[in-house]
DNA sequence: CGCTTCCTTGAGCGATTTCAAGACGAGTGG
DNA sequence: CCACTCGTCTTGAAATCGCTCAAGGAAGCG
């Protein structure tokens, strides 16, 4: 089963004065938090990063469809000029402003913020106390689990827009490593990873792999 | 000059009723959100870590005289168990409700929940992507900045409650590397550890073994 | 004193990086 | 259609970094 992403986009930068209409951005291209918008992902993939002054990347949040982007920028967290869009993007701009939304989209943001702080606590313990196979078994597990959750997952596959550099740049490791570190996984059977289209045989298998415990949730 | 950090507290466990007086932790105990209560600490060190299945642990946050333990708590996330007094604590508790307290106690949670939203951040780049040493010189110099914001810095120094392998544990290496690298670090003078007490003689030059740029704060 | 915790040291190993180069596919322009 | 480029994936060999295991010393505390 193959279910193209269709990421076709219409090229178009983000207004400056936030519409309800769904706005675009081209790969590579930075997001900025236009007049007092944040975004809701429709479709694509986004990231943000972090630098080193010699150049050593670090990317700190991945934004996936469904994600508000970013979070953070409610609560006066100044905005970072590091969001960098991976594929096409769709998304919707929101108010940032707590008190002009509605209890819902309140409530939204609120869960939006606690769940990226989440994601970001357990990633500190994936960066400083996983091995590089954990750490990308864990990253496999963290994406299926937030596209299932979109309701992007077809069982245990889903689409995996991210190049083994950028799967390097998210776990701290070599883009070299990576390579020789999914060669292994795949020959194990613990993963198949090919074009953009990540498929999880054996879910437990993998988080055994990653040193989950079985309760653990990933999100 | 040495200006002991004189940590004896009462033993007495937190209230069920959130009071307005200081409570005290003994070293080593943890700390659970009494209902309803966040506190401030006053005096003395605690941290939040995360455990791997086989026991592999990573400090998640740091909580020094003057922060507020934990501003997460605040957006719902709901409160870990494994957070720890690494000294003796005095601590105030405060109303976890946002609607109950004062504006300026709103306001200051806003301000506390972004700024270990944005610690946090850095300290993703710091681990996925800094050397041993860049580690740890980066961990002195933004204990000493906070605590330098506490008004508990004398000049470049300042209390240090950490042992090695704690520095270990919030760094992801082992506390005999941290060790070997710290010796590196005072056989170069780029500082000073000693006792509890940690001396910064070149802030511009650790700063570059940090591998910070000039102008990037810590905090 | 006799704990215990923390710091220190050595030797060897393993994991990850570095450097370098080649293969392959997709897209582009001639 | 071909030649070209570009980004990505792949591979090898060697070096480096950080870890493991093991032990001893120093300092605090009963």
């Amino acid at each position: 089963m193959v279910i193209p992403a269709g990421q076709q986009g219409i090229e178009m930068s983000v207004q400056f004065e936030p519409v309800r209409a769904v706005v675009s951005f081209k790969p590579h291209q930075f997001i900025q938090m236009a007049q007092e918008a944040i975004f809701r992902i429709q479709e694509g993939w986004a990231c943000h990063y972090a630098l080193l002054p010699d150049g050593r990347r670090q990317i700190i949040s991945l934004y996936l469809p469904g994600d508000i982007c970013d979070p953070r920028w409610i609560i006066g967290s100044d905005q970072p000029k590091e969001v960098l869009t991976l594929t096409t993007i769709k998304a919707i701009p929101l108010s940032n402003r707590l008190a002009g939304g509605s209890d819902a989209q309140e409530r939204e943001f609120w869960r939006a913020l606690s769940m990226v702080e989440r994601r970001q606590q357990r990633w500190l313990l994936t960066l400083g106390r996983r091995s590089a196979g954990e750490r990308i078994a864990y990253l496999f597990l963290e994406i299926h689990e937030r596209m299932r959750r979109a309701g992007l997952a077809y069982g245990q596959q889903c689409a995996f827009n991210l190049t083994q550099t950028e799967i390097a740049d998210l776990t701290g490791l070599t883009s070299v490593h990576v390579n020789r570190t999914i060669q292994g996984m795949r020959a194990r059977g613990q993963v198949e990873l090919e074009g953009r289209w990540l498929r999880i045989p054996d879910p437990d298998l993998l988080r055994q792999v990653a040193a989950l415990r079985a309760g653990d949730l990933i999100e």
